[in-house]
DNA sequence: AGATGTGAACCAATTCACAGCA
DNA sequence: TGCTGTGAATTGGTTCACATCT
């Protein structure tokens, strides 16, 4: 029997930004205000900031690959869907990459960018569940090109179990495997991030499996609030909730119209 | 050839919160900023709060399917992922639907998250590109038990036209239609909602003529970013972007453990 | 000249702490 | 007594406007 006591204790989860958490948990630093402070100069981006840099990375390289050596924030700023004030504060948080009077040298600032985001190193991924939604992460172009590798594809269906799927963009294989192998996938392949396109049911256990074998970043596209320890990043897609925010402003409009009339 | 200005004419998008932009749509109102005051008060709920609302609701959901008639702030916030300090500010700003010492009756707070959300109504949805991800965006349960309904399903590739998909929870299927049709399933099945699941490439183009045939509403998985005109919602979901923020947060991680060391 | 980089002002969101009610 | 609902304080993010540099 659930009692709503019970329920209560089963979830307590950091959605993101485990900053503080990790600051709690260095021991006895007592310059953790000043550190920070330098942190936030030198070091620590924020968080909305993060969020955009991908963008940015994304549209640079295409200015790259169509041949324009130089940008302004204006024009690099309207290409990525922003202002052109919050760029430039964006990347002033990377260093000054610009040239007054100039702008952008594209080349530069894809690569400064990228370094920043780690995209220069090798991430290896394990992807558990390959429903409809995990084939489609398999082989999403986008990943290969960006350092991401996908080293480990897992599902409970044994029928599903040996099937081929191509990974990343230059036609390589990937083999799924039991879920009992995930320990051994995991380890073997060196992943520290896991993406979980389970159903909602499943997803918990496998996000204690992945935490247990060494994962520490994951991606949860199951509809479910994921517990875990602290130094864990869980960031969470949830498909069903998108909808639902364009169906309130949605409902926004109609309402508006009706008020109109 | 391209130039930058050139490319940077591409794009100007307001990626969400038409909010100002209605206000200035509407003419000749100079009680705006009242309104709006008002707005704040009675209707106007804080853009984070319509995003946390989609998370209860499930959660109650799941509490009333368990049986339990009651919650406090602090399980439902615990069971979400949130601090009962923020769960309690969200439903605030939905009226007083709590009782002091005892907590919320979870029916009833379901239903009123529910009917604020737009979710007793019937939302006609169409699904353009339909690789792995539109078909798992296709079946995917959870839309058809919060009112989406799978109206359309459209793909530019011939031999997939035609194709069945299951769609909804009950076994209904959808027929996969040619890009052609695309204007004609809009309007006959009273879309204002789309989904774009197709290269990036295409994304734009689609979504032209989604805003042409009626959709008012756009939830893009593509790569891209969208140019509108104002009034019409643009949702982005993008799954490399994630991936790097997660990676970036990795990085760090690591930076820190040499740091210590 | 022309565009960046940035302090200052502004606005949104979160957290705190407690008054008010069952 | 116990838990909700909410002003006040704080933190984080965006916008403005201009000093600064090529």
């Amino acid at each position: 029997m659930w009692t709503a006591g019970h329920f209560g204790l089963c979830a307590f989860v950091h959605n993101y930004l485990p900053w503080q958490v990790l600051a709690t948990l260095t021991p006895g630093l007592i310059s953790v205000p000043l550190s920070r402070a330098n942190d936030v100069t030198r070091r620590g981006i924020p968080e909305a900031t993060v969020a955009r840099l991908p963008i940015y990375h994304r549209v640079l390289t295409q200015l790259v690959e169509a041949g324009i050596a130089t940008v302004s924030s204006e024009e690099l700023a309207a290409a990525s869907g922003v202002t052109s004030a919050k760029l430039r504060k964006d990347l002033s948080h990377l260093g000054s990459y610009g040239t007054r009077g100039v702008g952008y040298d594209t080349t530069y600032l894809v690569f400064q960018i990228a370094r920043e985001l780690g995209l220069t190193l090798d991430w290896p991924v394990v992807i558990v569940g390959i429903g409809n939604l995990g084939h489609a992460l398999a082989n999403y172009g986008g990943f290969a090109s960006r350092g991401f590798r996908v080293v480990g594809l897992l599902d409970a269906d044994p029928t599903r179990v040996g099937e081929k799927i191509a990974a990343g963009r230059d036609g390589e294989t990937v083999e799924v495997r039991a879920m009992n192998d995930l320990e051994t996938v995991v380890i073997e392949g060196g992943a520290v991030i896991g993406v979980i396109a389970t159903p909602a049911g499943a997803a918990q256990g496998v996000c204690d499996r992945l935490v247990a074998a060494g994962v520490t970043s994951i991606l949860n596209f199951a509809p479910a609030v994921l517990t875990t320890s602290a130094g864990v990043d869980v960031r969470k897609v949830d498909l069903a909730t998108e909808l639902q925010i364009l169906a309130f402003h949605e409902q926004r409009k109609h309402a508006d119209r009706q008020v109109r009339a």
